[in-house]
DNA sequence: GACTAACGTTTTTTT
DNA sequence: AACGTTAGTC
């Protein structure tokens, strides 16, 4: 293997094997290289069998870049290290344990909308009024307990003053039985029973331990108080863990994550090995410079700065504009300008933005300006209508207890089942506690029903039954059974129906053909159905190959934007209340969102435009808004600020000038003419 | 029970 | 501006 090109730094932590190691890895630093280097090291070198080693990311996107990567560098067959995310890694050992704890193995996993399906659900139950208390709220303070590894037996209300939390931890063993009973998870609840399981159970623990000797989680400044509890619960009494990250780039914090865990990561393994990779090799000196000017101001940081290996470069430029339908177009001018001239492709570059409502416009103006472009992550193809129609449909076939599902279906399309009936489904389902399917085959429910409710449920339970034996009896076929399925049933003709426009009706029409290829394909792979779900909560990208390749500026959020880089960068909506997001400024953590703008520049690698604006539309009304506290950070050195009005002046007047002479000439040759 | 029109509410970021 | 919820009508 070929370690020549690592510099001594990299090289230690590649060369490290034994005993805890922590890489403390700026921005653009060689981090995913190293980590691929070090997989590969340790197998082809110290003879460390590659099922042994587990590294562990946080999104989908990274885990498979690492895959991709290590692949490369190996030719193994069979034994490969097991590289996931948090989520799915406990998912697999779920899927095999969970019976342990009392749960069935075939649960399924709820995504942020059935979770607030069902906390609503619940609060009705609870009878806690949704509009004193907002279901996501209470939802996010549950998610808070769990993520601090408090289960409900656990919760001290006397202890919680303020309303919401209080309000959140009496509803939580609410949420967490309808969760039961439902056969479900969430998604933090993946993590939660995973370290329970552990707990419980030490000889599993060792077990896996066993299997895994070498330990690996990138991106460790955004785990969370669970996390870590797993990390400790994985690595065993050798204690080989590599842990990866930058408290720099700690943008998670809202989600539970713990900068300690890096910061003091000694207190959980003692005498690590610290190797701090500070040589940047992605981003021109100038963008460099703005970075490390703008983290000065972070406080309570591990010291350190970033080192330009690529000396000089344009400065970064700094734009003033009047609203944001300017601030798209100018971007769009300017990228379609530094195309021609400077001979970059679309892909070259990216706009990046805090949170996804302020894409839009963007989009919108780019598709007027025919500039092809990439929407990563925004409205996720399974966030759409008709995609968890149909994912709904397939779960109640998977999963016959899965009830937020069934509700979502039930009368989807309409088949005679109303509220009326809906409403007396559920309370017959409450008061015998009993499940929903299992109510809809209940003589003492059907028998209070009306003929025709009674006709409608009858109706139902056969249609489901009879699919989910065709479903059953021919797998391969799952993807021809369930375009029977949305025929038969009219939702289909139903959907296309309902839409307004010609373009919605093709759109719809090619998502659910998307996904019935997409199931046939996880068929053919000898995917279970249960399976097919899993990646469609878990890795909510579309497996769209087409995407993937699809040529184009990129369009993502900051957040989003971590762990990528592009040659030219425009982070748009530096406004005090975008970034730093008003949420933020509230609940007083623009600190974060100071190292969330640093992640954004950071991604930059020869040329950054940043920019904000006058006025802004907000709610369909337009607001104005005040330039980032931030702008007045990142230094003068490497700052060139421009005023987008100004400019336009300027070139105004040149124009007139222009104009001018442009029809003097018209009068002279007029004249001549005559 | 199904459909429509008006109303009100929403917005952080992701597995 | 866009979405979900609700009240009113057939």
């Amino acid at each position: 293997m070929d370690l020549e090109n690592l510099n001594p730094q990299q090289l230690q932590a590649v060369r490290h094997s034994e005993g805890p190691l922590i890489v403390v890895a700026g921005a653009g630093s060689g981090k995913t290289r190293v980590i691929t280097y070090r997989i590969i090291h340790l197998i082809k070198e110290k003879g460390i069998p590659p099922e042994s080693i587990l590294a562990i990311t946080f999104t989908n996107k990274a885990a498979g870049e690492m895959k991709e990567r290590v692949r490369n560098m190996l030719d193994l067959r069979g034994a490969f290290p097991w590289i996931s995310t948090f989520h799915s890694f406990c998912l697999r050992i779920l899927r095999r344990h969970i019976s342990e704890l009392g749960f069935s193995n075939d649960f399924a996993i709820y995504d942020a909308q059935d979770q607030l399906t069902l906390v609503k659900q619940c609060m009705k139950v609870a009878q806690i009024s949704a509009d004193a208390f907002p279901p996501k709220t209470l939802l996010h303070h549950i998610s808070g307990f769990k993520n601090d590894f408090l289960l409900p037996e656990d919760m001290q209300p006397e202890t919680m003053s303020y309303g919401h939390q209080l309000k959140a931890a009496g509803l939580y063993s609410v949420y967490q039985s309808a969760l039961k009973k439902n056969n479900a998870l969430d998604f933090d609840d993946l993590l939660v029973f995973t370290v329970q399981l552990f707990q419980e159970y030490p000889s599993l623990r060792t077990h896996y331990n066993d299997i895994f000797r070498y330990i690996l989680v990138d991106e460790f400044q955004d785990t969370n108080g669970l996390q870590m509890d797993l990390v400790m619960q994985l690595v065993g009494p050798q204690h080989n863990i590599c842990a990866v990250g930058d408290d720099d780039q700690s943008i998670y914090g809202w989600r539970g994550a713990q900068v300690t865990n890096i910061l003091q990561f000694e207190r959980f393994f003692p005498n690590p090995k610290v190797v701090r990779l500070e040589d940047n090799y992605r981003s021109t000196e100038a963008i460099l410079g703005v970075a490390n000017e703008l983290i000065k101001h972070s406080p309570s940081r591990h010291e350190k700065t970033l080192r330009a290996t690529i000396k000089g470069g344009e400065k970064v430029v700094l734009m003033a504009l009047p609203g944001d339908e300017e601030e798209a177009n100018w971007a769009a001018k300017e990228i379609k300008k530094l195309r021609t001239k400077g001979d970059r492709r679309w892909e070259d570059f990216a706009i990046l933005f805090r949170t996804n409502i302020h894409i839009r416009k963007v989009e919108q103006v780019l598709r007027e300006q025919d500039i092809p472009y990439r929407l990563i992550g925004a409205q996720s193809f399974f966030d759409r209508r008709e995609v968890r129609d149909v994912l709904a449909y397939l779960q109640v076939l998977a999963n016959p207890l899965a009830d937020v599902a069934l509700l979502r279906i039930l009368n989807t399309p309409p088949r005679g089942i109303g509220a009326n009936t809906a409403m007396l489904l559920l309370e017959h389902c409450r008061e015998k506690g009993m499940q929903t399917w299992a109510t809809m085959h209940d003589e003492s429910f059907t028998s209070e029903l009306s003929k025709k409710g009674a006709g409608a449920i009858r109706n139902f339970v056969e249609l489901i039954g009879n699919f989910r034996q065709r479903v059953e009896e021919n797998r391969m076929k799952a993807g021809e059974v369930l375009r029977d399925l949305l025929t038969e049933t009219d939702y289909l003709p139903w959907m296309m129906r309902s839409c307004r426009t010609d373009e919605e009706r093709e759109q719809r029409r090619e998502a659910v053909g998307e996904l019935v290829v997409a199931l046939t394909d996880a068929m053919k792979k000898g995917k279970t159905l249960q399976q097919f779900l899993d990646d469609a909560v878990l890795d909510a990208e579309p497996e769209d190959e087409e995407l993937e390749n699809k040529s184009g500026v990129t369009l993502i959020t900051l957040h989003a934007s971590k762990g990528l880089e592009y040659p030219i960068v425009f982070l748009m909506g530096l406004e005090e209340g975008v970034l730093p997001h008003r949420r933020s400024i509230e609940e007083g953590t623009r600190d974060e969102e100071r190292r969330l703008l640093y992640v954004g520049i950071t991604r930059a690698q020869q040329l950054l435009y940043l920019s904000y604006c006058d006025m802004r539309k907000k709610y369909g009304e337009l607001v104005r808004c005040e330039p980032s506290s931030f702008t007045a950070e990142l230094g003068e050195e490497w700052i060139v600020e421009r005023d987008y009005l100004e400019e336009m002046n300027a070139v105004a007047d040149e124009d007139d000038v222009e104009d001018f002479f442009g029809s003097m000439r018209a009068m002279l040759e007029g004249e001549g003419g005559q």
